[in-house]
DNA sequence: ATTTTTTCTTGTCCCAGTTCAAGGTGATAT
DNA sequence: ATATCACCTTGAACTGGGACAAGAAAAAAT
């Protein structure tokens, strides 16, 4: 945190001949942001600059309940997933993401009020944390950051929405089966019961989908 | 189409000294937009001119399967809902919304490709149009503009994951009784097998819940 | 005003998916 | 190696909500 403003104003001091500080790390996310906006090696170092670097073990929550969800996170590696836990105590899974994902409370995060949600880390995982006042400040400040921004929202959206009509349009083995296709790569590497209550199913009834004739996983 | 080139080619060339055109036609969007970012004159007249007026009676489509959706649109006046319809016939009503509400398919919008949902006036309606290519060339020029929407599809995704998990975390009553004390000026405005459909729910059952003892509507 | 269309209600029957319970399997730790 | 924990499976009994059918009521058209 403080050591994030000092490096960030000693960058500001030297812009004339930036010392380039070693890139490769941020790489992943830097290629991310490049599918859709290029920005500028400046830019790339102020944007990393605000890059915190955390590394949770399997089973860590990265966000709870009652906290103000303060950063957006990005998975350099790993497995993370955000739930809720509704009355009954019943989890309810909201999102499953594997590497090169971000994830957070956004509820809390862009109204900066306590979250309701849990994440979890399904693995030992390195996460890369963007505080929210500083991704706001950036955003003012570099139109392309905010474009990056904008467009990562709204596919998001667009895939939420698509979220929407299969839990409310398909039975339980059409939701599963659409899922299993569409993320694989997820789909093993996660416990069943995170998938069901992802899917909005009982952990028992989805077992009992995978033991049906034809099409098991 | 033609007729909004010709008009903002006009405003560049008068660069200097704008005659200004009737604002007070857009001010429920420039509001909206004031919720969020201040745009100066000269970028409202931009903005505005980009912007077509279109008035659809009720049951009438905007938005088809199969074609592109090529516009955000802005409810001004009316009732709008988007729905999908299932290789059952089914319909699953995605959004349902009145004045000062912004819709489309925006998968299909946000990808330009054929669009999978219908848009249905709920009534008689007057509708802003803006255009994808407009507004993604406006959000490169003016950087306010690219915030607002950025902030604008934050605050529709979080929603968007509120509604996931109303909808795979609670039944029917309880999802109805929510959206009855969320939105109480729509639930009396639209006809109930919209609501429904909204809800993932038969109409019949919503009519059983509603005829329930306590806190009927 | 009366006919037609659209929307809402109520009843009966039934099934997809839940809950509870008990046992199985595989990983991790000691 | 064996005990523990985490996860998965299978079964039996139950229930929320769907499908269908038939009518009532409200709105719109003539």
């Amino acid at each position: 945190m403080k050591s994030n403003l000092v490096r960030f104003r000693l960058l500001r001091e030297t812009t004339e001949n930036p010392k380039p500080r070693s890139m490769e790390k941020y790489s992943p996310i830097l290629n991310n942001i490049a599918r859709y906006v290029e920005l500028s090696d400046k830019e790339k170092e102020l944007f990393t600059s605000i890059i915190k670097t955390t590394r949770v073990k399997k089973r860590q929550f990265i966000i709870q309940p009652g906290f103000v969800c303060e950063h957006r996170n990005y998975i350099v590696k790993g497995a993370v997933r955000v739930f809720h836990l509704d009355e009954h105590g019943k989890e309810h899974t909201v999102s499953i993401g594997v590497e090169d994902y971000f994830f957070a409370d956004f509820k809390s995060l862009i109204n900066q009020e306590p979250a309701t949600h849990f994440a979890e880390a399904l693995e030992d995982s390195i996460i890369f944390q963007l505080r929210y006042e500083d991704i706001e400040r950036l955003c003012a400040e570099i139109h392309g950051l905010a474009q990056y921004f904008r467009w990562l929202t709204e596919k998001a959206f667009a895939n939420s929405r698509n979220r929407i009509i299969s839990s409310i349009g398909k039975n339980s083995e059409a939701r599963y089966l659409e899922y299993a296709e569409k993320y694989p790569h997820i789909v093993n590497r996660v416990p069943q019961y995170v998938i069901a209550s992802y899917l909005g199913i009982s952990a028992e009834f989805l077992s009992k989908i995978r033991a049906r004739p034809i099409k098991k996983s």
